[in-house]
DNA sequence: TAACATTATGTTAGCGCTAACATCGTCAAT
DNA sequence: ATTGACGATGTTAGCGCTAACATAATGTTA
């Protein structure tokens, strides 16, 4: 309500002082009301509200030497795909004491070095990183945290601490063989942003179209531009201006695939027929389209859910039962490749 | 990786004893390095390298009464809108010396008066919110914040502090407006979760419609479930189901108007000729659609350039051009609204 | 050279809170 | 009564850092 000026704000001292006990019997009261006795808690609880008392949270990591603070570092706040895994996260710690403090790195690796240093200044509970693809530095940090870190996103068998994802290389090789098994002939594969992630998708897709005999390096179209649906009605355009005889596209996410349906569409393809079309991560819109769209599909929800309680069980001090947590992904088959196959 | 008993981990007193200088050398060495002599600076980087020490941020912000920290709470970390707004708040601040605490109140007001409380428990720098609907306790809270406070994505008269945002009223009639001026005839509404902003949105759309004589009740469909393609196609579907002579859709997004079009193309219908439809933010995916989506133009990056802005001026003591700025909207006819007009 | 800036470093005293121990009353079981 | 157990509250001593003021070491001016 009113403002001590010169003073500042109140401490728990100045609510002490109102109720009439000592400051930590406030402390208590504020932690641990069972602690203190009904007519204490009360005249406490009058005194803070009185004075707008808001513990100073700083104050209490220092003292106390738990900050309960999580650290996430993601690449993208906009994609879609991360958000999700953050939604996650935040329902399972957003309730309860802890505090989320969120970074995001722009695809950057030293910008997420500088973050996982800032971070690692507020001696969080936990650290979640996106990716494998850490600097050394950041990895030796993050080593030497002492605190439970999750790399969340993505697989591998050298984990810093913990690992929940799925295998991106599988994910795309999953997706070349379904094209390959529909009988498509001239595989084209668009990818923008070309992330890691994305990298190791291209491997897969390779492979699988490689050893299925279909492998042409013509019909691969990537940039670093980040991926937008616009992007990929482009990108379609361009590439089939330059081998109009394409007759199947993976995309490395579902924006460009919802890009290439619109794209054709605009041609006047038909889809599955004239062409078909895969995406990546199975976003909830694939489903809806029309005609709907084939994609993999990733557990990106469950990846937060996973990774809250892995860190949940360390902070128990249990063992989570695994180290490593792949949660695979699964092909999600609908029209857009849907073709009666052609001879 | 994990040690537990005994040293913890250096403190500042640690760099300081193996670079034999004070502290508050070590202190003025790492925060403002001119202020110390190359000599030491040296050895002094020297020892925070081999000891591998951060510092401590809680205890720097308790000694300094400065902490750094942006407290930023939004009701969704998955909706495009408020994730581009961020982006460009963490763009804007991300580099430099601040924090970002980033809060996800689900759009539940308590929620919000949670986060806004434990976030004070920082004593932030600045505070951002979403909408202009908080809870009394929660305005109360943000007024004493003794922080410049930005209420972002929507306009009133009374800001706790200052104001980002535009007119969710003058959006919504904007749309109503250039649906009746298209000569469609049923106009009815597609509503997902709900907010207050839909809300707003809803009546400034009915005051057009209204205007305009084509006004009717039974054309208005919203539901509190939260927004996707998927249910814009569902209740686009339920919608000419209970009225099959609808002939026009303001969504009240544009996952509502994606899933409205996808809809209406498996239902065989086209558009705009049978059906026009509009949706709202601009999403990028609006323009690739094809058809191309008409839609009102939101301007959420410039909300957080904005909202970056005025909390710098504060911050540097300077008293912001306008305590209220209002980005407006813009409609983007597109396609699915541009048929020739009929009787 | 005295007198005084200027720069580089150190000393002291907290910031607001809580862990750990100390104290005090109360009550049940001797 | 005596003992001890227990719950409620208080006292003390920091947590790791930095503001504010000292002090030392050097340069500058007349």
């Amino acid at each position: 309500m009113r403002k001590r000026k010169g003073a500042g704000r109140p401490t728990i001292a100045d609510v002490a002082n109102k109720a009439g006990v000592s400051t930590i019997t406030v402390s208590r009261a504020l932690r641990d009301p069972a602690k203190v006795s009904d007519h204490l808690r009360r005249k406490i609880n009058n005194a803070v509200r009185k004075l707008n008392y808001v513990p100073h949270s700083h104050a209490s990591a220092l003292a106390s030497r738990r900050s309960n603070i999580i650290g996430v570092i993601v690449p993208s706040l906009t994609n879609n795909v991360f958000a999700e895994s953050l939604r996650a996260i935040y329902d399972g710690f957003g309730q309860g004491a802890f505090q989320i403090q969120l970074g995001n790195s722009r695809y950057v690796a030293d910008e997420e070095e500088r973050l996982v240093r800032a971070f690692l200044g507020q001696r969080p509970s936990a650290m979640i990183v996106a990716g494998t693809d850490q600097t050394d530095v950041t990895r030796d940090l993050l080593e030497n945290a002492e605190c439970p870190v999750v790399q969340i996103m993505d697989m591998g068998d050298d984990p810093i601490d913990m690992m929940v994802g799925f295998s991106h290389f599988e994910g795309g090789r999953a997706a070349g063989r379904h094209l390959v098994q529909q009988g498509y002939k001239r595989i084209g594969f668009l990818g923008a942003r070309m992330d890691p992630r994305s990298h190791r998708r291209l491997a897969g897709f390779k492979e699988a179209v490689q050893s299925g005999g279909r492998y042409d390096p013509d019909l691969i179209m990537t940039t670093t531009v980040s991926s937008s649906v616009s992007l990929g009605a482009e990108l379609i355009g361009q590439l089939r201006k330059r081998r109009p005889d394409l007759d199947a596209v993976f995309c490395n996410n579902d924006d460009m695939a919802l890009g290439a349906l619109f794209g054709c569409q605009k041609a006047g393809l038909s889809i599955p027929e004239d062409i078909g079309i895969i995406g990546f991560n199975d976003l909830e819109m694939m489903a809806a389209a029309h005609p709907s769209l084939t994609s993999i599909r990733t557990d990106r929800y469950g990846i937060g859910t996973h990774t809250v309680e892995m860190i949940r069980s360390v902070l128990d001090g249990k063992m989570p039962d695994q180290k490593i947590v792949d949660l695979g992904f699964e092909l999600q088959v609908r029209q857009s490749t849907s073709r009666t196959a052609k001879a």
